[in-house]
DNA sequence: TACAATTAAGTTGTGTACAATCTAATTGTA
DNA sequence: TACAATTAGATTGTACACAACTTAATTGTA
């Protein structure tokens, strides 16, 4: 007889190894990222940052999927090590604009080497990776 | 001339939308696991304690990629619910055995249609599904 | 067999995540 | 134009995650 109950064993699940596989690329990045003196959600907020130079706490929020009761503290640890700096808006006092400041800006030339250096703790065939990355992006844009 | 920094875009990591993604599927459960007043870590604990009845915290830790600073807490509270016993072990006293209680099991019915109604939340391609499965377990392996 | 080394949990401290709520600014509309 | 509804951030409370450390039990070995 079919065990009934093989839907609930841990092996039977996507989310899990998503969920287990996510930690563990994080904890990967720990001690490359204690060099820079980021955590992985600082590090993540400066990448969008970089790229875009300035922006509301709201888009940055999009763009990482995080709300401004997980953003609010990020930023302002951001700020007191001094690579950003946060700034009302001028036309709509309700939203904060934060920004790169030069400080920042260095910070990026220091944070350049730290992709390669990731991607060789774990050992991925380029085929493999890119079709990970496609169903990754597929399931996000399922929800 | 190409953007130097462009291996520092979000859209570029493999590892963002492998984070947000887990954070997604946790957010999806929620509802469901709300109705059996259980978290996501602790309705993974319960998985495999239904599966194996009794284990040792390290084991448990073992399985789910989680220490006794993240477990010790989350069980206490599987305890005070009464759906876990915790004890500790004659032969080793060391040792932290916990095993699953009556109500734990009558819990594990009320579970069986969780996996289903989460799958129904995103749209994917059993063949996709299963080669997400595939790579992530390949992943997970590289590590 | 003493005792150093190891092991299993628990504790402490920091940093997310996120729901719920609050406050202040802005917008839509009767 | 008052004022209700909406919006952006901040705050509060709960629950992880994990590193570093502590405590107590066990094991290995000189």
């Amino acid at each position: 007889m079919e065990d009934k109950y093989a839907c609930l064993r841990l092996d039977n699940q996507i989310c899990f190894p998503l969920y287990a596989c996510a930690k563990e690329v994080v904890r990967r990045y720990k001690p490359l990222l204690d060099e820079l003196d980021l955590t992985y959600t600082q590090y993540i907020a400066m990448m969008v940052m970089w790229e875009h130079k300035s922006m509301s706490v709201k888009k940055l929020g999009e763009y990482l999927y995080l709300d401004s009761g997980t953003l609010t503290p990020v930023l302002k640890t951001l700020e007191k090590k001094g690579y950003i700096r946060r700034k009302r808006s001028t036309e709509d006092e309700r939203s904060l604009i934060v920004s790169v400041t030069d400080k920042g800006f260095k910070l990026r030339d220091d944070a350049l080497e730290v992709p390669g250096r990731l991607s060789s703790c774990f050992s991925m065939e380029p085929q493999d990776a890119a079709k990970l990355y496609e169903l990754l992006h597929k399931l996000m844009e399922s929800f």
